[in-house]
DNA sequence: ATAAAATATGCAAACGTTTGTTGAAGAATT
DNA sequence: AATTCTTCAACAAACGTTTGCATATTTTAT
């Protein structure tokens, strides 16, 4: 149970100062090569390793970056959170990750401790529920960059990594077309939420732009869970001129879908055509594997980070939106002509 | 860009000293009840949050818990996180995540950085190849608590949580004698990891109790990974004596050896049964979905956070080991008799 | 009324690092 | 030889919080 090494004592042992080590180990030009030299040989010798919570009180800030997400277990927020560690991590930063758990109190909470901790950043995705973003004004107003990903506030002020969910879905529904599907539902999701509005919208311009009516019916609002999407594809299947494709806002209930579908031994993609969206894991582990359209998370993750490596060296402030446009992967349960993956 | 709030300010404004301040929002028995409701009040309206960074440095450590995974985006990992940030939270810690990606130069930096913070506590679960645990001992040495979780050094002078991998295996196998099967195979991880060697134990008494032979022809070792494991079941299908139940001890090679069964049209479970290890997420999702040994990653983090809590606070080191039992998920690739889930 | 005890607050140091300023010594210039 | 430059290292303050000790005030006991 040794003590800790500091810079006094390596000053000690060299008969020097704790200014001179420490300038000596940032290679300050002010300190002979021989004595840098000789510091650094000690520090190596004697495990010396940064206080860096002692270095942050003076910084007024520490190497760390905060990320609130609804939760990690999601292939998507896991990934994220990969990206922007691999990025953190680059730059000598680490990272602390909060799950919302999709609550505003939650979420509230961890900006406080988020605070306290003196990050040097927040990077977050908001939880479903959120409407009100005030509380995170607190942080910009402290000056500390916050950037958002994925779900983000509607309002302009802020910077925002999102993904294009609109062309995603119309990527989808297109492909959909292309292969000679026709009436084509939609589980789409709650419409308060900007994201899944998107995806709606996508949906239908697709249709409009190829001629194609488009039918309140056969757009189910959800929840976005597996159930419901079984539910909703039970229902549409049994009504009087049912869907011959389906596009889910969501792999949970695409999988749904297709699990109905097995059940009454609809073909897919023959009779029935699915895709989903989010690229789940378990989408090409299903038989047929679903098709889906990916958000990549990790790149989310490594822009988001970059973004606010940017932000903290710069000193204005300019709310922006950058948006990365998704990538249809094209499996089993949507095809249905000779094409293959793009 | 408001500046931050100190105790300074509030001490300022109060005509009165930090020291004061900082002994009244601490509920301090020498100060009075007028003047810590005054101080409460004005630092609740001046919005005031303690720098945790000034009070780690003061405290000389910080209330952050270290994790070190070999990555998050599996959903054994992601729920023991969740359980760790759930403790941790109550008690008014926060985490900080590492991925090691299984690389041992990851694990020493994550080490030195993670020392370098200053966190209060580290739990690891150890990478693949992780064999020398001396770099570890650093974190013991300055007295910061240690605690390994489902992959731990075989030594005995280390805290860890982990699953009884052997009781899991042997349940896995009985279950499957329970159902009929004779002739099992085993799909066995590298023999090098105590863990893998405790699954194969499991399936070899299993075997043993109920008088089976255990054939080594039916044991085969791989990576783990999901084409192994299709591999392996077409060499295992294509052999003399071909086994009518295999119990794998990863989910992923047991969906192999699933898809590659349902690719010949071999019925599961009437000709073959199948048992996987982990209850990943997707083995609910497949057609039939996989029996599978849940370790109840969530609990394991819970644990690992409340023992860490424990070794805070005491002072005496105990090594010891805590063995957590995981359950059996029954579910239809196994389930050819009556019996329902347990 | 005085001494002793209890209560409430202030003072100052400490945690380990970083950095502006100062000063001493040696090198270069005149 | 005297002066100016340059190079290197030391000094000291600061970041915000906490806490042992000292001090001032009030209360209680004698």
């Amino acid at each position: 149970m040794g003590k800790r090494v500091t810079i006094q004592d390596l000053a000690k042992e060299l008969g020097t100062t704790p200014s001179t080590i420490s300038r000596a180990l940032h290679d300050h030009p002010g300190i002979s090569k021989s004595m840098t030299k000789k510091v650094k040989e000690l520090a190596q010798k004697r495990n010396y390793r940064v206080n860096s919570v002692a270095s942050s009180l003076r910084a007024g800030k520490s190497k760390t970056i905060g990320v609130i997400v609804p939760m990690i277990n999601r292939d998507f927020f896991a990934n994220v959170i990969s990206g922007i560690e691999e990025i953190a991590f680059q730059n000598g930063f680490n990272v602390i990750i909060c799950q919302s758990d999709n609550k505003v109190e939650k979420e509230i909470q961890h900006i406080n401790t988020l605070i306290s901790t003196g990050v040097a950043g927040v990077l977050v995705s908001l939880g479903f529920e959120t409407t009100d973003y005030t509380p995170f004004d607190k942080i910009s107003q402290l000056g500390i960059p916050l950037i958002f990903f994925d779900r983000a506030p509607d309002h302009e002020k802020s910077i925002k990594i999102l993904n294009n969910d609109k062309a995603g879905a119309y990527k989808a529904v297109q492909h959909l077309i292309d292969q000679g599907y026709r009436r084509i539902a939609h589980l789409a999701g709650p419409g308060n939420l900007s994201l899944y509005k998107a995806r709606k919208e996508g949906y239908i311009d697709a249709l409009k732009d190829n001629g194609l009516p488009i039918e309140e019916r056969l757009i189910v609002t959800h929840n976005l869970k597996r159930e419901a999407g079984y539910e909703a594809m039970k229902k549409l299947m049994n009504s009087k001129n049912p869907p011959d494709a389906v596009f889910s806002a969501s792999d949970y209930s695409a999988l749904g879908a297709l699990l109905y579908l097995k059940e009454e031994r609809i073909k897919i993609p023959e009779e029935v055509g699915i895709v989903g969206f989010s690229n789940e894991g378990f989408t090409k582990l299903t038989g047929p594997e679903i098709t889906s359209v990916d958000q990549h998370g990790k790149e989310i993750g490594k822009y988001s980070a970059k973004v606010f490596f940017e932000e903290m060296t710069s000193d204005v402030f300019i709310p922006r939106t950058i948006i990365l446009d998704p990538k249809l992967i094209i499996r089993g349960s949507s095809l249905r002509n000779q094409k293959q993956n793009t």
